[in-house]
DNA sequence: ACAGAAAGCGGAGGACCCTCCGCCACGAAT
DNA sequence: ATTCGTGGCGGAGGGTCCTCCGCTTTCTGT
C-alpha cells in the first residue's frame, strides 16, 4: 500500500502478509472487549462482522473457539504470572501464596464469559497446552518452593496439583457469589497446604 | 391401549395425561442412555427423535438441556447419597469422608457429558436447586458432623463450600487423568479438613 | 513486467439450539 | 354417545456454530 515492496515487518513471526497478521490483532481486540462486556454467551460471527472480516477468516485465525478464548486469556495473563517475584520480595511464601490466589481469581473474575470454554479445552487437552496453564503452574510452582524452603509450606505437593484446585474454586464458584465464598476457599485450599506436623 | 377407562393411574403426580408421563419417561430413558455412551457432545434432536416425539415434547417437558440434565443426574444420586449412613456405621467418620468422594467420584466419572452443562446450571443458579446440590451438601454434612463430634474434622467448615470443593475437583479434572489425580486432589482436600492445631 | 503459486479471504451450507404456534385427541360432562 | 375444553403434540423457523471450497491478493522467480 505504501511502498513498493516490502516495508511491513520482513523477518516477524509466521504470518508472511501482512493484512493477515492485522487481521488477526484486530480480531484479537473485537473479541477481547467482547468476552469482557458481555453477560451471556458471545457470537463469534459478531466478533467476525465486528472486526470486519468473515467468519471464515476468523476461524482460520483461531481454530476453535477455545482457541481465540485462549489467546484472549493468555494475553492478559503474563501481569498475573509476572508479579509473583514482587509478592515473594515482600512477603513471607505463605502469605504471597494467599495474596497471589486473590491475585488470580480478581483476574478471573473478570474471565467469566471465557471460563466454560477454557474448561473445556484445558480438560479436553484439546488445547495442547504448553501455554497458559503451564504458566499458572509455573509461578505457583516458585510460590510453592520458596514456600518448602522457608518451611512454611509443605514440600510434597505437586504444583499442578494446586492449580487444579485453584481452578476448582473458580469454577464451582458462580459470579455472584464472588467474595466471601472465594476466600473461605482459598482458606480451606491454603490449610492444605500448610505443613503436615506428622 | 389395553383397559376401556383409566388403566394407567389415576391419582399420580402433575400429568393427568397418560401419554404425557410415558413421553416423559421415555425421554429420561433415552436421555440417560444417550449422556452415558456418548463421547461427544449429545443432541437434544436426536434424542427427541430417537425417543419418537417431536423436539417441542422434549422441550415441554425440560424446558432447558439443564433441566433434562439434571433430570438423569438427579435419578441415580439416590445410590450416592444413601450410602452415606452405611460408611458412617462401618469406619471412623474421616475415614468415611475420603470413601464417600471416591463414591460419588465414581459416580460423576460415568456422567463426563453432563459436568459442563451442571455446572452452568448450578453456577448461574438457574437451576433453582432444593434439589440436587442439596442433597449433596447434606451428605457432607452428616459426615462432617459425624467427625466433629468425634474431633476427627474441623468442625468450623460449611458443609457447602466442602461441596464447591469436591465438585471443582471433578471439574479441573479431565476424563483421561482419572485415578491418581484424583485422589492426590482429595487428599489435599481432606487435609484442610483434617482439625486445626491451633 | 509478467506469470504462476499459494496464502488468505468470504460466505454458503449442514447441524444443532430453543421458541412458538396451530392442530389433535384425551377425557369430562351431559 | 356426543360434544366441548384443554393438555399435549409436532415441527417450522430464526439464530449460532463450525466446515468447506472457489475466488482474490500478494509474493516470487525470471
Amino acid at each position: 500500500m505504501a511502498s513498493p515492496s516490502s516495508s511491513e515487518s520482513p523477518a516477524a513471526g509466521r504470518p508472511v502478509r501482512a493484512h493477515a497478521r492485522r487481521n488477526r490483532e484486530n480480531l484479537l481486540a473485537v473479541a477481547r472487549s467482547a468476552f469482557a462486556t458481555a453477560d451471556g454467551p458471545v457470537s463469534l460471527e459478531g466478533i467476525a462482522k465486528q472486526a470486519g472480516v468473515g467468519i471464515g477468516t476468523l476461524y482460520r485465525h483461531f481454530p476453535t473457539r477455545e482457541a481465540l478464548v485462549e489467546a484472549v486469556y493468555s494475553a492478559e495473563l503474563d501481569d498475573v504470572t509476572g508479579c509473583v517475584p514482587d509478592l515473594l520480595a515482600e512477603h513471607p511464601p505463605e502469605v504471597a501464596m494467599r495474596m497471589w490466589m486473590e491475585r488470580y481469581g480478581a483476574f478471573v473474575s473478570t474471565k467469566r464469559a471465557m471460563l466454560d470454554t477454557l474448561r473445556t479445552g484445558w480438560v479436553s487437552g484439546r488445547l495442547a497446552t504448553p501455554t497458559t496453564r503451564e504458566r499458572i503452574t509455573a509461578a505457583i510452582g516458585a510460590i510453592l518452593e520458596s514456600g518448602a524452603r522457608a518451611g512454611t509450606l509443605r514440600a510434597d505437593v505437586e504444583a499442578d496439583d494446586v492449580t487444579s484446585m485453584i481452578l476448582g474454586v473458580f469454577l464451582s464458584t458462580a459470579a455472584g457469589d464472588t467474595w466471601e465464598r472465594m476466600d473461605r476457599l482459598f482458606d480451606l485450599l491454603l490449610d492444605a497446604l500448610q505443613p503436615r506436623q506428622g
